[in-house]
RNA sequence: GGGAUCUUAGCUCAGCUGGGAGAGCACCUGCCUUACAAGCAGGGGGUCACAGGUUCGAGCCCUGUAGGUCCCACCA
């Protein structure tokens, strides 16, 4: 016999089985030809990352997954890495550097990327330790990093290769601009929210007329680089206007009044100020009409020498002071409330200022084609199927993507300009003579690339690309990736299209997309509410297996989830019931093992637990075939919990300690083997637990289970010749008799220990045989003292209680249930209380001053207290008129 | 402005292509039955937001209404 815990304590065991499992190298995927592969990659997490509930969740689904491949014979590969994470992780330095007083520019590029790569050392594998502690059985041998040697050729090359097809091209062009972290920001890491702000109506002289035209504008500070008036040509208010020019207050520059359909007429005034170098649309105006662009700002957020007096402000204090200057002038019509949406960078939340620079950018619209059809004709699966909208959403409202960042911490753009002409070269290495001017110096353009430049390569990166290696060729294109639906646009959409322009083909089969796991109030979990919770805490407290359970249950694909601690101790919970249903098993294994040989001992419990086993193979692998894990897992929790711990052990109890050792041997070789079926398939959303068991197990049953690990075993597969029908339903009829007994006796207060007579009455052989074959447990089940199985009714007294099931009927004998005497004593004692009870709550309610005086909750409360009060006692009295009778 | 999504038991949510309304937690009753009180048995509780429609049949499909959440968007 073998011995377990009381309890399970996932503490005491995780990290054993884990330190394990590295050592036996179960997680390396061996890039065997002769297998068929089976490939995720993980989503990189930052170097700068913590393990938050969002990693736990995503990492957890992709375990499942790929620990059910791995099982299933594959060459199951989960290929994992880290993000280099360009801007987070510089901004993270720049704030340790600058506890030590230290200034980013002062220190020199060279100097900030030693510190770089020392913080990358350090705090880089934290994450990865994270990962671990989940029982991620990624394969840590292949681990890649965005900026290692290998990626960042992948990068260079993409680049090259992308440039020379005309693919990425440097233009000056209205980029947004974060003041605070002094670099360029793509459209997608702006965030738009709607701001309380104010509508300014200003007046713009004419010239050489002695009326103006009013201009309506949330943003007056602007106006300094105005270099026209828009208005729309069928707008009549303003039709004469046109062609003119209007004089812009405190600058006095002459702005041409021009016409564009561009205009609402209905918005404002009608009029706008046009500023190309500040906004988006003035900018396309600007470019339209040839007007002048006059950038008034500096790139950390002050008015520059274009803005003459206000040179210096912020932008904040410059509005205050034009504001100021325009009513002194009497040029300020009015000021309205407004509420517009304004841009913020989502990383530091500082307002986006558009600005027109020269930068690097990547041509999207021919790039962007075959990812919309590898969408739409489902090369590429999104799941749930409502993705794809979101998707259509960005792919077809598709902007250049703008690529340069004014960062150290990232891929350097290969662009080399020479020293004495300009001219630029884009290429592997510096080059050594300019082909212009035969120049020999050179310097490399100060921009890096956005940090998702490199991610948008990581499916095939990773794998070795550009060399040919054989894992590229085995694994690619992967299989499935799971991440959230946040970051579908930084990352999913690029991926596909760099896959198919790259590759030549997609970079994965699917995608399964995660939502948002909030807290229990259903916010999202931030640094600044402090709300978050802490995975490892949880791991720490319950388990692993109970945090993996509670994340992946309950909740449908793309659906955000609340978080629970009560979920997770339930999760635990299960865990333990587990354990304990193998405790009992092993407990009762002989050291030498089962010797089954006698099929025929099997009884029809046996075949109705060995066919709802092996039905729940199938429904289990259909469902996480489709990648519904956790419609899989809520129907492993019910199997195991109902099924088999509820039932069937209790079935088999009686024939553990009987005499019948074909009996016996035949019950231990069902329990061991559906036991090793549950277990296995729980072992991807429990790895740690369902491996602890079967460390046990396995020793006693290496013939029938010769891996000596679960991680390693194989899947179960569904056999038809296992699916025993009829056994089946004969076990569910004695089940349902079982139910109606309980009913009857727990209506009447019975307790366990007072057992009665059961007779099963049936007119037919084949349900009286199935009684007549499963009393024994049959009469432990429903408590019975004696189980009388017959034809007739002959001998049972006339008011037996009974039940009423398909083609027999249980009687049980009232007499035998309850002493009646002792019932009409106790339910006279129960008559007396509730009488007292009564008279004090009535005497509460008839009282004038209680009612008028009393908070109404509480009056409502004695309110309802009386009638349950009542209504108690008209059960009790007519429970003892029916016992006196 | 466009779009998505949600509204199912007291709470949080499942419910896959339309055919029995479910789980966990909470609650009530009774049990320490030698695997497990982190447990066992039993129980109460829902006009599936509202109004129409399609259908033999609707939580599920269609239209509309109300409320919530989110995404996108260059209306100054």
């Amino acid at each position: 016999m073998k011995e377990l815990a009381k309890t399970y304590n996932p503490k005491e065991i995780e990290q054993k089985i884990y330190d394990n499992w590295l050592e036996q190298k179960y997680f390396h995927a061996s890039c065997d030809e002769n297998k068929k592969p089976f490939t995720i990659v993980m989503p990189p997490p930052n170097i700068t990352g913590q393990l938050h509930m969002g990693h736990a969740l995503n990492n957890t689904l992709q375990d499942i997954v790929i620990r059910q491949k791995r099982m299933q014979g594959y060459d199951a590969l989960w290929q994992p890495g880290c993000d280099h994470a360009s801007i987070a992780t510089e901004v993270k330095i720049i704030e340790s550097l600058k506890k030590e007083g230290i200034d980013k520019h002062d220190l020199g590029r060279e100097k900030f990327l030693e510190k770089a790569w020392q913080w990358k050392e350090e705090y880089g594998g934290r994450i990865v330790n994270q990962l671990k502690k989940l029982g991620s059985s990624a394969d840590w041998d292949r681990e890649r990093f965005t900026m290692d040697e290998g990626l960042s050729r992948a990068v260079l090359e993409v680049f090259i290769k992308m440039y020379e097809k005309g693919l990425i091209y440097k233009g000056t062009k209205i980029i947004n601009w974060c003041p605070m972290c002094q670099t360029t920001v793509s459209d997608a890491e702006v965030e738009h929210k709607d701001t309380k702000g104010h509508f300014w109506h200003i007046n713009y002289p004419i010239k050489g007329e002695d009326r103006c035209i009013e201009i309506a504008t949330t943003r007056p500070e602007t106006m300094l680089g105005d270099t026209a008036v828009v208005v729309h040509p069928d707008d009549d208010r303003y039709k004469d206007l046109i062609g003119k020019t209007a004089i812009l207050p405190i600058v006095n520059r002459e702005l041409p009044i021009i016409a564009d359909t561009y205009i609402d007429m209905e918005v404002g005034t009608g009029a706008m100020k046009v500023t190309p170098a500040h906004d988006p649309n003035d900018f396309e105006l600007g470019r339209r009409y040839g007007l002048e662009e006059i950038c008034v700002f500096t790139d950390d957020g002050y008015i520059n020498e274009q803005g003459g007096k206000y040179q210096g402000m912020s932008t904040m204090e410059c509005r205050k002071a034009i504001v100021k200057e325009l009513e002194e002038l009497g040029l300020l019509v009015k000021v309205k409330e407004y509420e517009h949406s304004v841009g913020h960078h989502d990383r530091c939340g500082c307002i986006i200022e558009p600005m027109i620079k020269q930068q690097w950018f990547v041509k999207m619209d021919e790039l962007i084609k075959p990812a919309i059809k590898a969408v739409d004709e489902g090369e590429v699966r999104l799941i749930p199927a409502r993705m794809s909208k979101l998707y259509h959403n960005w792919t077809d409202n598709i902007r250049d993507w703008c690529i340069s960042r004014q960062l150290w911490w990232g891929h350097r753009i290969p662009a080399y300009y020479c020293d004495s002409c300009g001219h630029m070269v884009v290429a592997r290495e510096c080059p050594d003579q300019c082909p212009s001017c035969q120049g020999t110096s050179f310097h490399q353009d100060e921009d890096c690339l956005d940090t998702w430049f490199s991610s948008a390569l990581w499916p095939f990166s990773t794998l070795g690309w550009p060399d040919e290696t054989p894992e590229l060729k085995h694994f690619y294109p992967t299989n499935l990736l799971i991440t959230g639906y946040d970051i579908i646009f930084f990352w999913v959409i690029r991926m596909i299209f760099s896959g198919y322009e790259q590759m030549g083909e997609r970079p994965f089969d699917a995608v399964l997309f995660t939502g948002l796991v909030r807290d229990d109030q259903g916010r999202k979990m931030s640094k600044s509410l402090g709300n978050g919770i802490d995975p490892l805490e949880v791991i720490d407290k319950y388990g692993a297996d109970a945090l993996r359970f509670t994340l992946v249950t309950g909740n449908a694909p793309g659906n955000d989830m609340r978080f629970y601690w009560e979920r997770v101790e339930a999760n635990r919970n299960f865990a333990n019931k587990i354990w304990n249903a193998s405790r009992f098993i092993l407990m009762n294994m002989p050291e030498e093992g089962v010797s089954f040989t006698n099929t025929d001992a099997l009884t029809d419990a046996d075949k109705w637990i060995l066919s709802k086993a092996n039905q729940l193979i199938r429904v289990v692998t259909e469902n996480m075939d489709k990648y519904e894990i956790g419609m899989a897992a809520d129907k492993l929790y019910e199997f195991i919990w109902d099924e088999l711990c509820d039932w069937y052990i209790e079935m088999v109890k009686p024939r553990l300690r009987g005499e019948d050792e074909d009996s016996r041997q035949a019950a231990l070789y069902t329990l061991q083997t559906v036991l090793m079926i549950s277990l296995k398939l729980l072992h991807p959303y429990m790895p740690f637990v369902t491996e602890a068991i079967y460390g046990s197990l396995q020793p006693l049953a290496s013939d029938r289970y010769p891996e000596e690990s679960i991680m390693i075993s194989t899947w179960p597969e569904y056999d038809a010749s296992m699916d025993y029908g009829a056994e089946q339903a004969r076990t569910e009829l004695i089940k349902e008799a079982v139910r109606g007994i309980r009913n009857v006796r727990s209506g009447m207060n019975v307790p366990l220990s007072r057992k009665a007579k059961v007779y099963v009455v049936s007119d037919s052989e084949t349900i009286r045989d199935t009684f007549e074959k499963g009393r024994e447990f049959f009469a432990t089940l429903a408590k019975a003292s004696e189980v009388s199985v017959q034809e007739s009714q002959e001998g049972i007294s006339k008011d037996a209680l009974s039940v009423q099931l398909a083609g027999a009927t249980i009687y049980i004998p009232l007499e035998d249930l309850v002493d009646i005497d002792k019932e009409i004593e106790r339910l006279t004692a129960e008559k007396e209380r509730l009488e007292g009870e009564l008279k004090r709550v009535n005497g509460m309610l008839s009282n004038e001053r209680f009612l008028s005086k009393a908070p109404e909750s509480k009056v409502q409360e004695e309110q309802a207290k009386k009638e349950k009060y009542e209504k108690m006692m008209e059960q009790v009295e007519s429970q003892l008129a029916s016992l006196r009778k």
